[in-house]
DNA sequence: TTAATAATAGTAATTATTACTAATAATAGT
DNA sequence: ACTATTATTAGTAATAATTACTATTATTAA
């Protein structure tokens, strides 16, 4: 029946490199960070520590970013900007408070509004540069 | 090389189901819809379909909800609320045009804002009622 | 220290999607 | 209408991300 969690030695580090890397990776990307100080431990271990990191509210599963999930250890409140080309994302500092106008628009469909995301999506310099020169 | 497009039976049939439907499928809940008129189809078929009606602008592909992803045959610049508890996902009529604030905003980041998407999420009459039986 | 059990490593299973291939059928040009 | 070209299909196999399983290990409370 699974009750308190424990801090294990995986968890901790891999919640510490998650919050050291500021780059939003994905669950092998940080496997592979995660694998410099622990060799032994396994992608499963990963996947179910971001898991259960993520429904404890210690870090952010971003969700649709292509076909892999990316999580964030930064619980600050702030948006993303996605690059349509390599999928790289970073931060923005957006302010999405639900409106007046969110609430009147959401009463329409009978749903409780929980939240809205906003999420922005561009051509980061990097694949710019890369198209220009095509 | 892949040049002009041909308009097949079974593109006209999915292109049709999916403009009816109004509930945002996904593949498969489409393929099963399509059965009914062309038993013999393969669900390989209606992913490469979808995959190229998306491509050349013809429906939209909704990315990343939940496992699975999710079609819209509605062209009409809509946006979406979607329920955290069972995925359904309805339409809303914001507009959300990036603003003279959200340009500011992407300025920092050095990328070339194409689109700002607004997702709304929520909890749905349907199991906002259940919740309450519980 | 010890007992209870959450978590792990390693591996297998699952699931959505994509790739492959021989056969079929939509279109352009005659 | 006939034919050649080739995009598309059905059927199946392959891929890739994620989850499940299981015997073993290690964290925590008492």
């Amino acid at each position: 029946m699974e009750s308190r969690p424990r801090m294990t030695k995986q968890r901790q580090v891999i919640l510490e490199e998650l919050r050291m890397m500021h780059t939003h990776p994905t669950a092998d990307e940080l496997y592979e960070r995660v694998r410099d100080r622990l060799p032994r431990i396994s992608l499963g271990t990963v996947y179910r520590n971001l898991e259960k990191l993520a429904a404890s509210g210690m870090i952010r599963r971003l969700e649709k970013t292509g076909s892999q999930m990316r999580f964030d250890g930064d619980l600050h409140d702030h948006q993303h900007i996605r690059c349509i080309l390599c999928g790289r994302i970073e931060d923005i500092e957006a302010e999405p408070e639900p409106t007046h106008c969110d609430y009147k628009l959401v009463a329409g469909t009978g749903f409780r509004l929980i939240e809205r995301r906003v999420e922005y999506v561009g051509v980061c310099p990097a694949c710019e540069a890369k198209k220009g020169k095509m």
